[in-house]
DNA sequence: AGCACA
């Protein structure tokens, strides 16, 4: 194919630096702005605007994601040119050379919406992943789990692209929290917080996806929900409206609990701060729910130390039992109750819904009692649990952006 | 990709 003839069309006029090689990809300038990648985690936009102006190129915008940025150039002459400095040592910087290329479009969907998914099961396969989403979203079009490269044991943790903006968005409310292979899945945003990928790059690794042809999906009533029982319907940790307790995750070693503080103090009045000894986390307690979705909105991925950090919502036990014991008194019925988790067949007419009421939350279950009401009489409670539920959604929909669910 | 303290 012709990648030798099409990739030169963009090019610059002055240049006596030139000629041969880039014989490799740059498919598509996209007007002024790079990828550039590989970045050392220490560096921030300053530290990439600094090494642009030693590179001859000091007004360049740079906008910072997890370890890649994109440069906006003045225009897509000067942006053609940096892109010659492609594979160049970066002066200064220890070994480090420029990697980069051009961005993609920054509103395509072509590279679909992707989350994070995370607290998988070991043994949790890409294929049993993406049976999860599909039956619930259909626009679902790829699993992946991360593996080491080593061992080639599964590193907990994957992703998850839909094709639509929508199934990712709710898939972010819905699927927090459900069982896969007996763990309850995390689910998060991506490295970049718009909901949208920007910049993929094929890097060498481009590992084989997996890719099911929609026959081939396990059908709904061969499910691999673990679908919890529990005493209480309980809301988890991530939709309880009590809960102000802020994770925070990737946290380096070198920061003191004085210091986290001082970092989210804007956000709200903080009831404490806590950083346990070797854990690479800490915990921030405000006052208010609010301030925590702030705060989480906000700071998340923001670089302290040398690490940037991920923000989550944290567990509190406290809070989850006074939840807990207000759901049981509104409710004192203690039948239908087994102790532990277990498994449960999913509804045989299970369909995946828009409607709230089918929300598959961890201790909640679905509002079609036909799998396990074995009593034929359906008294309240499943009611009840649908409406507290429900309603959570309608708070976390009215007041929140995606992320703070990360 | 990491969840403590009571």
């Amino acid at each position: 194919m012709s990648f030798n003839q099409t990739q030169h069309y963009n090019v610059r006029q002055n240049s006596n630096t030139v000629a041969n090689t880039n014989s490799n990809n740059n498919p598509v300038p996209k007007g002024n702005v790079l990828y550039m990648g590989d970045l050392d985690l220490s560096w921030d936009e300053r530290v990439v605007s600094q090494i642009w102006a030693s590179l001859g190129e000091p007004n360049v915008s740079v906008k910072m994601m997890n370890r890649y940025c994109f440069i906006t150039f003045l225009d897509s002459l000067t942006a053609s040119n940096a892109l010659l400095k492609n594979g160049m040592l970066i002066p200064g910087y220890g070994g480090k050379r420029l990697k980069l290329n051009w961005a993609q479009a920054s509103s395509n969907a072509s590279n679909g919406y992707s989350i994070f998914v995370g607290d998988l099961s070991p043994n949790v396969t890409e294929a049993q992943l993406f049976d999860l989403f599909i039956n619930k979203y259909a626009s679902t079009d790829h699993a992946k789990i991360v593996y080491d490269q080593a061992t080639g044991v599964s590193r907990g943790y994957g992703f998850v692209r839909f094709n639509s903006l929508m199934d990712q968005q709710h898939a972010l409310l819905e699927m927090q929290g459900i069982f896969l292979n007996g763990r309850a899945i995390k689910i998060g945003m991506t490295g970049n917080k718009q909901g949208q990928l920007q910049g993929q790059q094929h890097q060498g690794q481009q590992q084989q996806d997996f890719k099911v042809p929609i026959q081939s999906n396990t059908p709904m009533n061969q499910s691999q929900f673990m679908y919890p029982v529990q005493q209480q319907p309980t809301l988890n940790h991530f939709t309880d409206p009590n809960n102000t307790t802020v994770f925070v995750g990737g946290l380096s070693s070198l920061v003191t609990e004085d210091e986290l503080r001082e970092y989210f103090k804007p956000f709200g009045t903080i009831v404490y701060v806590k950083i346990p000894v070797g854990k690479g986390c800490g915990f921030v307690q405000y006052i208010d729910r609010v301030s925590a979705e702030n705060a989480i909105s906000k700071m998340q991925g923001f670089p302290i130390a040398n690490s940037r950090i991920r923000l989550s919502w944290g567990r509190s036990a406290k809070q989850t039992a006074l939840l807990q014991q207000q759901l049981y008194q509104q409710q004192r019925q203690p039948q239908l109750v087994q102790q532990n988790y277990s498994y449960v067949p999913p509804p045989m007419n299970a369909k995946p819904s828009n409607n709230h009421n089918n929300y598959y939350l961890p201790g909640f279950q679905t509002a079609d009692a036909s799998s396990y009401s074995n009593d034929g009489d359906n008294n309240d409670q499943e009611n009840i649990n649908v409406n507290a539920t429900t309603n959570a959604f309608q708070r976390l929909e009215r007041g929140s952006n995606a992320s703070m669910f990360t």
